[in-house]
DNA sequence: TCAAAAGTGTTTCCAATACACCCATGA
DNA sequence: TCATGGGTGTATTGGAAACACTTTTGA
């Protein structure tokens, strides 16, 4: 689908004539810094509100075009390693009025005719069902941008959400719960650290997700025996003590353990 | 929702006008009886083709309701363990020209007029987002009964299915897949076998499942460490060799332990 | 008394856990 | 040489797996 579509100017101009009415797609982007796991959010143009990245479906794409659709205009990336995790119907979901003003509406399409003005307003306030999409991305690959509907597009850390639209908190929950049922399966090593870390900065990873302290010794002795990783050069750090080696991943190897899952209970 | 809402007459007299457009939920009940994992499908009217008991959203409904109703109307069952495993969205998973026939449907609904026939017929072939759901019953205590599209409900050995419409095989591949990853945090047990049971009939449930051979012994062994388990009396089944135990879950502990996942590897 | 299946016991192996010990680094 | 954190070693435990032994049943 034509990125174009998307933009204020085309929809102010022909509406929402390109997209299936009453589906969407929301998307949980996990990243991982500072020792602690962020999710990212949009913050929503003239109201303190936030809101996950998302979108509607092309009437020419199915949903994991949507989702990557979506995900390159935020982030510039394609190819993301993502899977969906829950489908949300509920009948309470949709815009409450204490919530997104309409003038807020009115202010970012201000360029539409009246009439097309009341039509995105009855679109934006129809039901919809999402499907919602767990990704997870290292942040320094990204170069962050807001959709339409937003001024700024930023890392958040799960324990400090802020306002959140809709049912977007309870999706960020669900969301948490999977990734932490699916680890396993899925190569957040890969997708949340940089081509290069230590050992340590890997288990922290582990123990932020799994958010339980686990054994140091035990940790680097499971993981050399995947026989995943390849051992680099030392990362002198500067600080009084024996310096870390680095390490990076066989891809090969892990994506071929990962579909047997890579076990931690 | 009104469950005459679903009907033939009701609907060849008003349409689809309850029913959300372009959203649909489909089941995967699988049964389990002869020692076999079997699929509830429905047959046609009038075309040798099968396909999953499923309906459309109701106007009023969240996904979870609809499935509720379809399965109500299907088994006479109500608060059956379920829950959605996928949302389809394929471009090409609608209708074909080669597969359901429009005369089929003409037939269905003969006592309708012609341009709510036509209305009929167009919302039967536009484009649905359709989830998934996952569910499993001890097929003794189902009283199948045929939807409006139907003329029979059967329990089918997923190992020889026939004909199916759209996308619905691989929405049962897709269900097993997902039995398979779930079943440490499933009721498997307490949801396909009858209220009391020998150890050798929990065995084979679960060696048919995963698809490979489980050591008696060990199996025994580590099922009744769990404390899962109540003993009952003897089974006297006749044979010339020792009488199994018949057993019963303990409920409580069943669904506590599930939290946990119960665990096979 | 025999075959067949159920129930229980035994042994081995390996992974998980806890924790101790040595090593490298820069102050 | 000392504190600090990284890497490795070791002992213990418990479950998984393989398989042997005993018990029950009806022919």
């Amino acid at each position: 689908m034509d990125l174009r579509k998307n933009s204020v100017d085309y929809i102010s101009e022909r509406g929402f004539v390109d997209f299936v009415p009453g589906i969407s797609i929301d998307c949980v982007v996990f990243g991982y810094h500072q020792q602690r796991l962020h999710v990212l959010l949009l913050r929503w143009k003239y109201q303190e509100l936030w809101s996950l990245p998302g979108g509607f479906l092309g009437k020419d794409e199915e949903l994991e075009d949507a989702v990557n659709r979506v995900l390159f205009e935020r982030t510039g990336l394609q190819d993301i390693f993502l899977r969906q995790f829950r489908t949300f119907s509920s009948l309470n979901r949709h815009r409450k009025e204490d919530e997104l003003r309409e003038d807020t509406f009115k202010k970012i399409f201000k360029s539409a005719s009246p009439s097309r003005l009341q039509e995105i307003l009855k679109w934006l306030s129809q039901r919809f069902i999402t499907t919602g999409f767990l990704a997870m991305l290292e942040s320094s690959r990204v170069n962050l941008h807001p959709d339409p509907f937003s001024d700024s597009c930023e890392w958040i850390p799960v324990d400090q959400l802020p306002s959140l639209i809709l049912d977007h908190k309870n999706i960020i929950q669900m969301a948490l719960f999977q990734m932490r049922l699916q680890l396993n399966y899925w190569p957040v090593g890969k997708s949340l650290l940089p081509e290069r870390f230590t050992m340590m900065d890997l288990q922290t990873l582990y123990e932020v997700i799994l958010q339980k302290p686990l054994d140091r010794g035990n940790f680097q002795r499971k993981m050399r025996k995947l026989d995943v990783l390849k051992r680099h050069e030392k990362l002198m750090t500067g600080a009084a003590n024996k310096a870390p080696y680095l390490y990076s991943f066989d891809e090969e190897v892990y994506f071929k353990l990962l579909e047997e899952g890579i076990g931690f209970s």
